[in-house]
This record gives structure tokens, sequence and C-alpha cells, in this order.
DNA sequence: CGACCTCTTGAGACAGGTCAATGTTTGTGG
DNA sequence: CCACAAACATTGACCTGTCTCAAGAGGTCG
């Protein structure tokens, strides 16, 4: 449960990462990137189950995935843990703490991943002399409010299959813009930690997904995901829900 | 429906204003406070029902409640519509149109209510010079995705009792902050517009409310609300749900 | 290869949704 | 300022989607 470093070789600069059209300094000039890229503090290493930090500690970075997957989770009253995120590749990770000295919450690794951490106070430092870099940093986190008012509008109205519908439909958006299969990809997450996210039973997700794969509409294997029948997943996910 | 331009005399000023401890200008020294002042472009006055700004049209402003009290609607497939947020005096509506060039919801006057426009444009290139008022809207936009984690939260886990307890809370918390009684206040929304935020039928609002007031939880006229117990209802609300 | 997660499937219970009927406010025009 | 319509709120009876509890089948990793 220790963090690793890494030097931070040639291979590893924004300049040639691959997700750099879709992360921070997305829209930086070339000399703008070199400039970003030495604010980064360090390239982390985590192993599935590792903390990227822990709810209550104190903020001072925010983190961009470079590779693999984590949720954020909290720890409310004595109760479990209460799913609130899932992080992919050229995600940004933790700006929830700026306005208080902590992280509201924790943020662990699914699965081997990779992030970079980019001290906050050097990124407000230099987004004051590139414009460019701070209207993106307003932009993301307008983004970011979207979709969680996306999730919010979910949970209040839909049913289970039309969430599980719009949870697939999420993670297969997000990995074409990756550059990978919208069609098949492999679920990072367990059942639980899906039905904890989408305010469901593991039992509930079990008997949704079996009832997606009797109408063709996904494939399941474990956790390889197959989507079948797009359309009608968008449709059902799109729908109006109760009432 | 139409929106009424209002004179900006002195009374009108943020030098003022009564939420300017609240609202963005917070941090500012007042020799800033005036320059932040000019970018405003009006104040617009709205009766119940009116839009502020309609899902689609183009994002230019965002706005800063000054009295009354506002919902944040957005209408998905053919549905009907879909509450997502209230907003109170001193909040700051609108920042999550930023990223595209549309509002991404409509925002609607639930009585009498007065903003602040303030162009996006204008604020952005004074938060250039004002670091002071850079940082302090990354933190609200912070706080913001904090806030909506909170009712991503509720919504996954929590009974129909637990979340109108929440519900209560909020708004008793927010009012507390204005200044306003914590213990008593009114409801600018109706119960259907309750039951639409917290994912629940009229009917359950409804009988949830007969519930606390038996158990003097709280005593309800309509719509003013007296809060009775707030330590049980804290307790309530914090509990940890099903399962 | 065995212990431990993880996932699936079934049966029964219950919270909350739906439908329906009635009472109460609110707002508007005479 | 009153009267009346329309919107809003409550209450009851019933129904259904999802949770719970339980048992067993896969997987996975030391």
């Amino acid at each position: 449960m220790v963090h690793r470093r890494r030097s931070l070789g040639q291979e590893n600069r924004c300049q040639s990462c691959r997700h750099r059209s879709l992360c921070l300094p997305l829209a930086l000039e070339l000399e703008e990137v070199e400039q970003f890229d030495t604010i980064i503090r360090r390239r982390l290493t985590l192993r599935r189950g590792e903390w990227l930090y822990r709810q209550g500690s104190p903020f001072t970075s925010v983190y961009a995935v470079r590779s693999g997957s984590l949720k954020q989770v909290a720890n409310e009253g004595g109760s479990d843990e209460l799913l609130t995120h899932y992080y992919l590749p050229s995600e940004l990770v933790g700006l929830d703490g700026i306005d208080e000295v902590i992280y509201p919450s924790s943020v662990i690794a699914l699965e081997a991943t990779t992030v970079c951490e980019i001290p906050f106070d050097r990124l407000e430092f230099l987004s004051e002399r590139l414009p460019v870099l701070r209207a993106h940093l307003y932009r993301i986190m307008s983004k970011e409010m979207r979709k969680d008012l996306r999730v919010i509008r979910m949970l209040a109205h839909k049913t289970a299959d039309q969430r599980l519908a719009t949870f697939f439909i999420g993670l297969s958006e997000r990995f074409r813009q990756l550059g990978y299969s919208p069609y098949r990809f492999r679920l990072s997450m367990t059942r639980a930690e899906i039905g904890n996210y989408l305010g469901m039973a593991v039992e509930t997700v079990s008997r949704v997904m079996g009832r997606f794969q009797q109408q063709d509409l996904v494939a399941v294997h474990g956790r390889e995901i197959h989507i079948l029948d797009m359309h009608t997943l968008v449709e059902l996910g799109g729908e109006s829900g109760r009432r």
C-alpha cells in the first residue's frame, strides 16, 4: 500500500502521452505543453486496491489518470462505503477537494493504474499565465458538474434496467473517446461495486444483466462486456423512467 | 414571461448587497468589489414561473441569486421535467454551461426573484487580474461538485424518510447561512417539485411529511416548515440507509 | 488444491409507486 | 373583497420492482 515513484523518463512526458489530446493540456501549444509537463510532480503506479488518497487527508494535488481505473468512495457515518465515481484514463481526479483543505472522499485503484500528480498550487499559478489552460480548467469542472447532474437524474428517475443500460452506454462512450472499442470492453469493477454506484443490490445487477443477455442486448462473460445492440440499449437508457 | 431591466441604482450595487459575504466577491478588497460590480450587466427581476434561461439557449452569463429562489430542470427525451437543483440567495447559477456553447438545463423562478447577471467572458477576464477571485471561482465550482456528490449518495442509498430529512436539513443549513432562521422557513416549491427532486412520488412526500409530524420532528402548515427536533432529523438523514 | 471472493438464481417480504377519490390553497376576475 | 376555478395536497387501497435472505456455482490466488 505504498506509492512508488518512477523517474520521469522521456517516455513518460505529456508530449508523448497517448491521452494528451483528451487530458488537461489539450489546448496548449507545444511549448506550453512543455511548461505544463514541468509542473507535474511525479507519476505514480498503483496496484489493485491501493489508495491514491484517503478521505480527510490534506488536499494538495489533482491527478490525471494515465492508465487503469479508479473508484471514488466516501464513508459517511458508520456505514459502508458509498461509491460515487469511476475514473478512466485522461480523466482528472480530486477537483472536489479544492475548496477545503482536505479530500472529501477516498480514491482507490481498481486495477494496475498509473496517474500523474499535478500539485494544485502550481496548476493555479500556471493557469494565471496560460489563459487557455485556465479556460480549460473551468471547462473541465463545468463538464464534471454536468456529468453529476446526469447521474442525479438517473438515480432519481430511472428503473434498474435503465440504470444499467445508462451505465454501459456511459462506459462505452468513454472507451470510444479513448480510442478503444465501444462494443467490447472489460469491467474493472465487481458487480457489487456497480450496484453500489447505481444504487441497487448486487443481486439486481446480476439479474438485469441476465435479462439483457436474454434480450440479446449484450453478451457477458464474467467481466467481459460485448454490446450487441447499442441502439436498443441507448433507447432503453434514455427512456423517461418511472411515472 | 419577459425579463425586465432595472437601473443600477446605488442600492443595487454589490458593495451594499446583504449577501456580499457569501457571494462571488466575498474575498475581495473594497476596491476590487467595485471593479467586480462594474462587470455585472444588469439585475433581473423574475416573477414566479418566469425563465431565467432555457435549456439549449446560448451560454453567456452566470447569475448570482439576490433574493427569491429558482429551480433547475432538464427535459430529457419526451419525458417530464427532471428537477436537479434549487437555488437560494447568494448562490451561483449557470456554471454547468461553461464548457458548451449552451445551457444544459433550464432555470425557472419559484417565486418573485432577483438575480445579478454576470457575463462569463468578463468574469474570466477579471479573474485573470484578481487571483483571489479566480481562486474563489475554483472553490465555488469545487463545492458545487461536492454538493452534487452528496445528492448522488443520497439518491443511491437512502430511504424516502432519510431523503426528506436530508432535504430539510440542507434547506435549514442554507437558511442559517443566509442569516434566516434555520428552524422556521417557507418552502417555495410544491410537494411535486420536492418529490421530483428527491426521486419519489408526490404521495410519498406527503406521507413522509405526515409521519414526521406524528413523530414531532417538524410541524408543517402548508408550505411553512417548523423544525422541532433538529437533532433526530440530522440523525435520520445521516443514517446509513438501505442494506 | 483448497480457501475465499465473486457471481448467479430462487423465494418471500416490503418500501414505495400507481390509481383514485376528496379536501385544501391559491390566484384571478368580476 | 368575494367567489370560483384550477392547482396543490392528503389519504386509502392495491400492486409491483427491488431488496433481503439463502444456497450453491464459478473463479482466482496463495
